[in-house]
DNA sequence: TACTTTCGCTTAATCGATTGCGCCAACCCT
DNA sequence: AGGGTTGGCGCAATCGATTAAGCGAAAGTA
């Protein structure tokens, strides 16, 4: 089970080799004061000849801290996840820590195993765009037991209270139907859930006080519940479009579900946007692949990621603040993306 | 610098609450046969009561193994990159290994500081698709030292030996001239490095008999080298075809090139694909936001990364087998994109 | 009865790095 | 010259888990 031994060089090598003990050999590479500046400097010349690294495990083990912190993405296929997760590695390497990402493809099993091996790990703090659902939240608690810092980025966990760095969802989604109503929608549609996901429904309260705002009814049939899945979504908005229901309008929750709602549309054989505007959150890449013009709400997925790992660095720099949770709204600002150059030029 | 006691369950806080030795815990849990099935069953109920969770720094620092891979991938915008890492980390769990991903941004000081922190953690290997270019060879050089098993994907190191996983970057060049060609098209334009990328050259070489093969002249002036950069391959392109030179085709060696292609014809005043086609390796979803139809080269990623797992492991329960190099050749696939649905429907 | 096995657990060393404490020599002071 | 500093380094414990070796008691054997 055990491998034989590597061919690293450690903090011993050196000391034998210049007849020193490994105690001064560690001091003298961290400029312990109480090594003679001569010591210090023949050391660390030495070292850098050997090719010495230190060994990370070793280290964190006697410091209770390793300077990683764990990013949990539910998927690397959306833009949005893969700009957050830059802000993070970036701005964790500003500030002299080392970021590890890990994927939990929106399944809770994964999320569990991952959530386990960081904290196995001995990371100083996660980074979490949870699993919706409360299934996980033994598993949060058991992190809290630790003492493991906590950042929810994008979606709360709900039941549970984190620092978090999230959206105004709320707003957003108002200013979404303020843009469709401006360009002459009045029947518009809510396409995926509306109480699931905390960022849902935030969304769908922001769309009644749109529709309310400007007079228009709230009508359940234009509400369609989906889940977060291209499949679903078009199914589900094809049903309705099929049903003969007037719609010009289709606000998405997510990348996955505009383009399943696309394709739904575009089956149909409605056009978009001149039948039908598709507005959704995030700015995602996948929904241009319909080729067809589309409404974004873009959320500055990079900045966000910056300010989780501030929040998450102050919290492990402050372990006795639980007290005060802190929960950031970073701005958003809505983008008509004119697919490709062809009608811009 | 250190901080103070974690909260985390530990083989001793068993070990004291059951009145035993961490020695006796540590193998009952492990189901060690010298420990009584009663005493096996005991600590387990227990230890599970107490939320223990083994220490994988603990562990990997007596064992020299820490079931860790370490997964260094260029970005994550790239949708290739972001299904190769799923095919990595999917594959290594069904091998009872953790990846972690860390992104390098195609940048070499980057990369060495990835390099440096996953040796330093002690992964038991590492998976790469490195920055083109020999800076950071003295960086592998050490790894090799060490012993650390690598195998790389997508890309070749040049001037070092690994194992690697990598599409027939020749053949599936030429199978690209093969379809423009059939498709009508003559003047066929090379975008991107020819010399740099190991890829590169091989896409090159495939570009280069494509042309002998169907009797096309190669004419130098439709090898226009550029960089791995949306900007520059634009304006790269747009002087040509500003130039007056016939172009009905772009073959571009990669997403990124390709979607600075795309905006360079488009901005032009040409139609894709009517006028130019545009053909790109990686089936990325960035050019899918040209919102134009495109021909891709699919290069089965998903694949590709489960295969890269696997040499790695062979290469981790095997570590003698230096001298044996294993270079794996996926398939490929064309596909053209019609860009959204409204074409097919 | 005496001796050997076997079982079941403990002892102690180990992985690599860090760090509080102690110790020795040189130097200072009065 | 004797007592007190100070600088420079070694000693040894520690982090948490693993594991070879040891050891006592019960059980088996002759």
């Amino acid at each position: 089970m055990a491998r034989p031994k590597s061919k690293r060089v450690t903090l011993r090598d050196i000391a034998e080799r210049m007849g020193m003990t490994t105690a001064t050999i560690s001091k003298a590479l961290r400029d312990g004061n109480d090594i003679s500046r001569e010591t210090r400097e023949k050391v660390k010349a030495i070292a850098e000849e050997m090719g010495y690294r230190p060994n990370i495990l070793a280290r964190s083990l006697v410091q209770n801290r390793s300077y990683i912190l764990g990013v949990v993405v539910p998927n690397l296929r959306i833009s949005f996840f893969s700009e957050v997760t830059r802000g993070m590695y970036e701005r964790a390497r500003e500030r002299s820590y080392e970021a590890i990402i890990m994927v939990n493809d929106e399944i809770a099993e994964t999320e569990e195993r991952n959530l386990e091996f960081l904290s196995a790990l001995g990371v100083d703090g996660i980074l979490i765009d949870a699993v919706p659902g409360e299934q996980n939240n033994p598993v949060f608690e058991r992190l809290v037991k630790r003492g493991i810092p906590i950042v929810v980025y994008d979606r709360y966990v709900d039941g549970m209270e984190f620092d978090s760095v999230t959206i105004n969802d709320e707003q957003a989604c108002y200013s979404v139907v303020e843009y469709l109503v401006q360009h002459g929608r009045t029947n518009i549609v809510f396409l995926g859930p509306t109480e699931k996901l905390f960022v849902t429904r935030g969304r769908y309260r922001g769309y009644k006080k749109g529709l309310a705002h400007f007079r228009l009814q709230l009508d359940e049939r234009y509400v369609i519940p989906s889940q977060l899945d291209p499949k679903d979504a078009e199914q589900k908005l094809r049903t309705i479009i099929d049903s003969g229901l007037p719609i010009d309008a289709v606000i998405c929750v997510g990348g996955l579900v505009a383009y399943g709602a696309g394709q739904a549309i575009l089956r149909a054989g409605k056009t978009i946007p001149d039948d039908i505007m598709l507005a959704e959150f995030g700015d995602n890449d996948i929904v241009a692949r319909l080729g067809v013009p589309f409404l974004t709400v873009y959320q500055y997925p990079y900045q966000m990621g910056q300010k989780a790992v501030d929040l998450l660095i102050a919290q492990i720099d402050n372990p006795e603040n639980k007290s005060k949770i802190e929960h950031e709204v970073i701005d958003t600002r809505l983008i008509y993306h004119e697919t490709g150059i062809r009608r811009t030029e």
